[in-house]
DNA sequence: CTGAAAGCGCTAACAA
DNA sequence: TTGTTAGCGCTTTCAG
């Protein structure tokens, strides 16, 4: 690693001065070509590579903008394995039955795409993008560090508590993902909760003639309960019984264990409405160990519109938001809140849509 | 968005000097406790957030890491839609057959893992990270903006240029995955694919007394060359015949032609043997379209262990790379080189998993 | 079209 | 223990 050339060293080798070579490359028009082909070449030669600090301080402005993710904790090839005795070892490598992978319960999969968005976004801007995810408590240092070096923050519900929020926003730009509006100088991005949940229950009671339905989800979530609250209108509408609360999915139950807990209690519902697509895979998954089958035997839908859902079988069917939109749009506001230097936050709900699959008992194909 | 603070600021209300508010929030100890306490509680009130290019520009390093990505297309709920005519229009809500999400035939799924594994070791050594990723052809200034931003470059393969490698790899760390050594300043994190792809092949051939198998994969591609090298190898140990050239995938063909195109051949060999995870899928797909029973008439595998894999029926037998590792080792090595200013390049080669689910017909569970 | 020069906000000697 | 001060490398007026 030699010392990294600045622009002195590339002024002094292209025999021009320092302005010269900062405007080759931001104002490559500003410099006769002649000179500007001696500055890219002495450049080249020394392999200049510009300091993002330096340019960062003089201009005010970093250049780049930041997502708060998710502090996750995924246990490589651990949790989560079928694994039993291993046959006998090849070459050194092991071999093990079934397992594998990321245990994809212990993390918001969605999270994913939604990133993948707001990564093309960026990149598509001219933004470079710092993801921060604080290890272990998200402490104001972690966040305000992150927030030191960008321009603007996008952040996952629920990953920066409200009051370290409430000092940065009033320093930078920040929009909430899927997260309801609760602070006056916070741009949001959401998506229609209730109107999805609403039509794909619709669906259940109109085309499939169901009238016992069961809603399973987390109680203290803002997102599922506005999708509880979607659900319950269905219910009304159509003249059935509307439930006061949701099966609470405790964080801890596994789906095997709430499958059972729903068989010991009696008939199975027509349906089981869940509040997010992992839920309703880990519960599809603890039907299928307890013997039952889906959908004929119970229907299982969800909500989010994850990848996986569209691999599992059967299908499942449930209500897509779009998240890699919803990545983009967040960065989309963002920029503008940057270059308007605006002084209201900014917010936009985007459409859901409902995924018709197999789990719900709709034709396959 | 008011202006934001500096530690002049800061200084100035807490009455004392610029060096102190550094101090207290570099170097704590330094400072006495009551000055600390002041100095924080006009920091608070400021709602100071240190400039990290400032900082960068002032200690001569960022105090960040980089990783260049792929620079992938999705179009958000369009490609590979099984869509059809959509019933009824519900709440303004969009209710369409089948379908959705992400197609993920058009993106190499593990990043996704192997990211999540440098995000998590950035975090826990205090290193925030970059993400990086051109918009369509990666251009140098593209990488060389990224590259100034960071004190080291992780990057997948296939993402960056040699040429362009060749000059950074002078100014800054850099550590390619997955990616066969081919430059002598680089450093690598890799995992043995031969080994592994010839103990799957070994599986196929000793526990499920298959003989005729069909290496599929894109031939100019290191990694599949690897792991067909390991295919080889198991069949010239077991005596069979040893085939030049694997299937090519080309890279337009969907999974559903190659298996017309191998069902136009005569009868189906034993096995599939793909070199990845999302080649075998895509192919299970085409099997199934075509009337094909996996594993029954045909065994499929693959290589890589994506959770997409786990998920699919049957569930795809494979060969796991620790792709969570491979992002965490990535980092270590990064942060290794920077702080002991190392010379020489470290690379470090990961060990692989067999993974023996249903697809090759053995037992579930 | 090019150069000179004044910062940008922070860190880290070095002094006091 | 705290203050003074000299940069860090680049951008950007303002002159020439």
């Amino acid at each position: 690693m030699g010392k990294r050339p600045t622009v002195y060293d590339v002024a002094e080798r292209a025999g021009v001065s320092i302005a010269t070579v900062s405007f080759t490359f931001r104002q490559p028009e500003r410099v006769k070509p002649s000179t500007r082909h001696s500055v890219l070449v002495a450049a080249g030669a020394l392999g200049y590579v510009p300091s993002a600090s330096a340019r960062g301080l003089a201009k005010g402005q970093t250049g780049a903008l930041g997502l708060f993710s998710f502090d996750y904790l995924r246990a490589e090839d651990a949790a989560g394995l079928t694994t039993s005795a291993a046959p006998a070892d090849r070459a050194g490598v092991e071999v093990v039955r079934g397992g594998g992978g990321t245990d994809f319960r212990h993390f918001p999969l969605y999270v994913d795409e939604v990133q993948r968005g707001v990564e093309l976004e960026c990149w598509q801007r001219g933004y470079a993008l710092l993801i921060g995810g604080g290890n272990q408590i998200t402490s104001e240092a972690v966040v305000t560090d992150i927030a030191g070096r960008v321009d603007g923050l996008a952040i996952f519900p629920h990953t920066v508590p409200n009051d370290i929020l409430d000092r940065l926003v009033h320093r930078i730009p920040i929009v909430a993902m899927s997260e309801p509006p609760h602070h006056d100088n916070l741009s949001h991005v959401t998506v229609d909760n209730a109107a999805g949940m609403r039509a794909l229950t619709d669906h259940l009671i109109a085309d499939h003639g169901m009238s016992d339905l069961l809603f399973v989800g987390r109680t203290p979530f803002s997102e599922d309960e506005a999708r509880f609250r979607g659900f319950q209108d269905a219910l009304r509408s159509a003249g059935l019984r509307v439930p006061r609360k949701p099966l609470s999915s405790g964080s801890e139950r596994t789906g095997h264990e709430l499958v059972a807990d729903l068989l010991s209690r009696g008939p199975l519902p027509h349906a089981l409405v869940c509040a997010t697509d992992e839920l309703a895979l880990d519960i599809m998954d603890g039907l299928v160990e307890h013997g039952v089958a889906v959908p004929h035997q119970v229907a299982v839908t969800g909500f989010d519109g994850i990848a996986a859902g569209h691999i599992a079988r059967p299908a499942l069917t449930t209500v897509r938001q779009p998240m890699e939109l919803m990545g983009r749009a967040a960065v989309e506001i963002l920029v503008e809140l940057i270059t308007h230097q605006a002084e209201h936050p900014v917010s936009r709900q985007l459409p859901v849509k409902v995924l018709l699959r197999e789990s719900c008992g709709c034709p396959t194909g």
